[in-house]
DNA sequence: CGACTAAATATGACAGTGTCAAGATTGATT
DNA sequence: AATCAATCTTGACACTGTCATATTTAGTCG
């Protein structure tokens, strides 16, 4: 459903209408309608996790190209799930005290994972920086910079989707040392 | 109300209580719950695109300030008005053809400063960067950091609202040729 | 001033939604 | 065979956006 029509179609009633199930026989496997999503973000951040890990960690492409990979991998997962990915990092979820705890549990890694990466690359100098480093604000700018892109792509905003492999082939150009 | 609960608490029957009018009274100013999104919307982006202007033409500032100030100034504005910003850039207004065409009048300039501003960095060689020059590509990589920054920050996953300076600087060193 | 018109407002209604309380059904374990 | 917990269903409530229709208000013209 969500593929279909986006967050705002998927309601509870239509779903358990699909399962031909009763309205609320729902709320005896999930809390909330909040939690049902909580639970689909989690399986999205697991997704997500395991495709910067199966990446970083393949043997072959240099470290400068493993770089190259995780901005347009990153970007091209948001635009082949673009519902999920709303999901995922919207404020329907994050908003207040809204987040599950295993929501975060699922989250926190993944995002984790994003600053060892980070660092790794860092202490390669492969990035343009003059100051102290830290690769907890390195990954943070990089992440937004994914992040930004990636929601721009996602709702239309000024970009096109046909040239996502030029906007990430250029930002990772612009992080680059040179 | 915006301010108060955010986009998910404004309802056009609260509204409309609010004001002390019927529930249907909004509907001979405004078509749609969408259309007085839009005209919200709307006003934001002017304000963002007043800023961006006053900011860029003010004189004192070196042209590296400037472009300091450019990212602190669009983060601090999401800042300082989450929700504006939520809808300004969330997936409500945007989605299939839910945007109005004043907002795009509105919205379209204030993206085109930003190539512009941007094609202004590039030319006096401030932004680190190897291949041939793009000043949409660069913009949208840009634009695409603060963004995502923006969102990161008001959504509140994995970065305090605390840092956002500090993020930002260390955004703005990323991006300065050294 | 009175009459007409257009703008603005109000009422009732409809189809949705998430969610709760209370009762009915099912299936496995003792 | 009986018990009990898991699962499901129905009824109901308070919301929501929006439409069709009727009513009020204000402003303009002869």
């Amino acid at each position: 459903m969500l593929k279909e029509g986006g967050i705002e179609e998927l309601s509870l009633r239509k779903l358990a209408a699909r399962v031909g199930v009763s309205r609320t026989a729902p709320y005896h496997h999930f809390k909330d309608k909040n939690a049902l999503l909580c639970g689909i973000a989690e399986s999205g951040f697991r997704q997500l996790h395991q495709m910067n890990k199966s990446s970083f960690n393949a043997d072959g492409p240099s470290t400068k190209e493993k770089f190259s990979s995780f901005i347009h991998e990153y970007v091209n997962f948001a635009k082949a799930n673009p519902d999920l990915y709303e999901l995922m990092f919207g404020r329907t979820i994050w908003k207040q005290e809204n987040s599950t705890s295993e929501l975060r549990d699922a989250a926190y890694p993944c995002f984790q994972y994003q600053v060892a990466m980070t660092r790794e690359w860092q202490q390669l100098k492969l990035l343009n920086h003059s100051g102290e480093e830290s690769a907890l604000r390195a990954s943070q700018v990089l992440w937004g910079t994914v992040h930004g892109i990636a929601k721009l792509l996602i709702d239309g905003i000024y970009t096109d989707v046909a040239h996502v492999e030029e906007i990430c082939d250029y930002a990772v150009d612009m992080f680059l040392v040179h």
